[in-house]
Parts: structure tokens; sequence; C-alpha cells
DNA sequence: GAGCATGATTCGGA
DNA sequence: TCCGAATCATGCTC
């Protein structure tokens, strides 16, 4: 396993032709001149290596292990390392260009913000402000879709990070794997460190490029659970029928002026179970339909004028109070009828 | 399913 | 920022 390192720094003082060093380690057995020797040696090293897949199983570890133990083999490997070193960054210059991943970093802070990545806060920031966002209007029900949504991003943040220690760990055994394979490789092809680096560099950006779909995927799940919770803020549901009553109260007993201060819309939002906002909504849509259809809605006023007064009456007959200052009667809705006109 | 009721949203104006 | 007005989207009734 470790012979490769060893085989490879020798090469500093080995060479052949064009590589200083090979004639003054090789002794020439042959007793033929030194460039002779050395030809007929790598000629013979070369035609073992080019006929060794036409070998069976057996003949060819025979021969690897001929190879392995022949003096020049060193020496060869060492010049071929070099030129397939050569080669290979004369083509990958070409190739490859280091661009910065705008698009993960993108996906990465996406990701962060959402809460899904980094350490644990409660659902993320951003689904904080969309759940904030949402309470206003959900109104009795929003805690229970609050929750509902932080339980989904819980799944998802899971899911990804299941997903990503699969994948670094298949990374890493995968990366092991290959290291191991080329390490064994090494003793009968040229395979130096540098290329062993190389092949990690291109598994590991493999790998990074199937994280960053996963990480695209789960940026596409929080944006799909985003846009259906805050849809859920148009889901409209009817007031119960007592929270209507009490506005309904309010704004007929109010008719002359039917705009609820904040201290007002506080209490009836309150006494109805919703949001203050869902209070104006209803003030709100409230004065403009009545405005539009006056005569549709006479009977509605009749009807809590007459309740009122009777509240009053019984107020009244208890001695605590003569006279409701909210006592609805036609000449206020004159008022406002006017006012509207 | 049509039509109406109603809560929510959007937009422009004061 | 609040309000009116228009509009949307959904619920309810028949």
């Amino acid at each position: 396993m470790d012979d490769q390192p060893r085989l490879m720094h020798a090469h500093a003082a080995v060479g052949m032709s064009g590589h200083p060093g090979l004639s003054q380690h090789i002794p020439d057995n042959t007793g033929a001149t030194d460039g002779d020797g050395r030809k007929q040696d790598i000629g013979d090293i070369l035609q073992q290596i080019m006929t060794i897949t036409d070998q069976s199983l057996d003949e060819a570890q025979a021969r690897k292990h001929a190879l392995n133990c022949h003096r020049m083999k060193p020496a060869l490997f060492n010049v071929l390392c070099d030129v397939k070193e050569k080669t290979v960054l004369s083509i990958r210059g070409a190739q490859e260009e280091e661009s910065p991943d705008a698009q993960l970093m993108r996906l990465d802070n996406m990701l962060l913000a959402e809460g899904v990545s980094g350490p644990e806060k409660g659902g993320g920031s951003a689904a904080a402000a969309a759940a904030a966002a949402a309470s206003a209007g959900v109104g009795a029900d929003n805690s229970t879709e609050h929750s509902d949504y932080r339980a989904k991003l819980t799944q998802i943040r899971q899911i990804y990070h299941t997903e990503l220690e699969k994948y670094e760990q298949a990374c890493n055994e995968f990366t092991t794997h290959v290291m191991n394979l080329l390490r064994e490789q090494s003793r009968t092809r040229p395979i130096s460190p540098k290329e062993i680096e190389r092949m990690v560099n291109i598994i590991h950006r493999k790998f990074s490029s199937i994280q960053m779909q996963l990480k695209q995927s789960t940026c596409e799940a929080v944006m799909i659970l985003r846009s259906r919770f805050l849809d859920a803020r148009r889901k409209r549901r009817n007031f119960n029928k007592q929270a209507t009553e009490i506005l309904n109260e309010y704004f007929y007993s109010h008719l002359s002026n039917p705009y609820p201060s904040e201290e007002a819309k506080e209490e009836l939002a309150k006494k109805c179970s919703i949001t203050m906002s869902q209070v104006s909504n209803w003030f709100g849509n409230k004065r403009i339909r009545y405005k539009k259809n006056i005569g549709k809605f006479q009977e509605e006023a009749n009807i809590y004028a007459a309740r009122t007064a009777v509240s009053a009456a019984s107020v009244s007959a208890h001695g605590s109070q003569t006279n409701s200052p909210s006592t609805p009667n036609s000449a206020a809705m004159r008022t406002y009828d006017h006012r509207l006109q």
C-alpha cells in the first residue's frame, strides 16, 4: 500500500534519456553498452505490460509479480508518471476553471435562513416571520397551523440531515475504495499520488453536485411548505354566531360613528376570540356593505336596536344606569346614513 | 352547481 | 396609518 510514495520519491534519483540519473543507478548486466541494455530492458517491460491483458488471470498475476520485481520498473514508472502528469496537466489546464459556486452559496444561505441547516432554532427566522404574519389573519386556529408548519419543517430538516449524512458517508467510503484501488493499481500502471489526489477531488466534486441537488430539493420543499402555509391565511372561516352578534351589536349601537377605537377593537377581539385585524376587517366590510345596501340591513339594525334597548332597560331597572350611551335609535342611524351619503 | 354571504387582500387617497 | 372601494376566495344555502 505505502510503497507508492517510496516508489515515486525514487524518481528524483532515477532517470532515463532526458531524465538524468538513470544511467548511474542501473548496472549493465548484459555486457552491451549502457544504451543498448536500457533499451532492451524497457522494451521488455513494455512488451510485458502490453500483453498482460491477453493472459489468463494466473499468468497475469505471475507477470505482475515479475514486473514489480523488475530492476527497471521504478525508473520506467517514474518516467511514465512524469509523461502522464504533463499530458494530463496540459489537457486539464484547458478544461478546468475554478468558479465560485454562487448557486451553492445561495442554497446554503437559504437553508440556513429557513432553519433547515445550521443550529436548530425552532423553525427558523423566516418560518417564525411567516408564522407571525399568518397569525394576524388565521385567528383562533393559528397556533395549530403554526405548530403544523413547524412540525413539517422539522420533518424536512430531519430528512435533509439524514440524506446529507448518507451522502457524506458514501463519499468517504467511495473515496477510500478508489484510493485503495488506485494504490493497488499503481503497482502495475503509472499512477502518481498527485493523480490519486486529483481523483479524490473529482469524487468530492461529484458528491458535491449530488449534495447540491439535495439542497435544491430541500429548498423547493421549504418553499412549497411556506406557500401552502401562507395561502392558509386566505382560507376564510366564518366567525361563530356569538362573535358576529357581538360585532353587530357594537356596530348598530354605534351607528352614528361605527369606528371602534383601538381599545374597543381590542376588547371586541378578546370577546370574539379573533384578532384586532379581523375586527378592523369586519368593521371595514360592514361599513361599506351597510352603506351599499341600507335597506337590506334595516331589519337587522332594528333587531339589534330592540335587543340593546331591552338590555338597557333591564340595566336601568336595576337603577345602575338610566340611559344607555350606546342605545341605537333611528336618529343615530339617520346620522350615519347622512354621513355615508 | 348557482348564487349569495362573508372574511381577507389590495390599492389609492387623505 | 387608516379608510373606502373593489376584488378575490371560500363558505353556506338551496
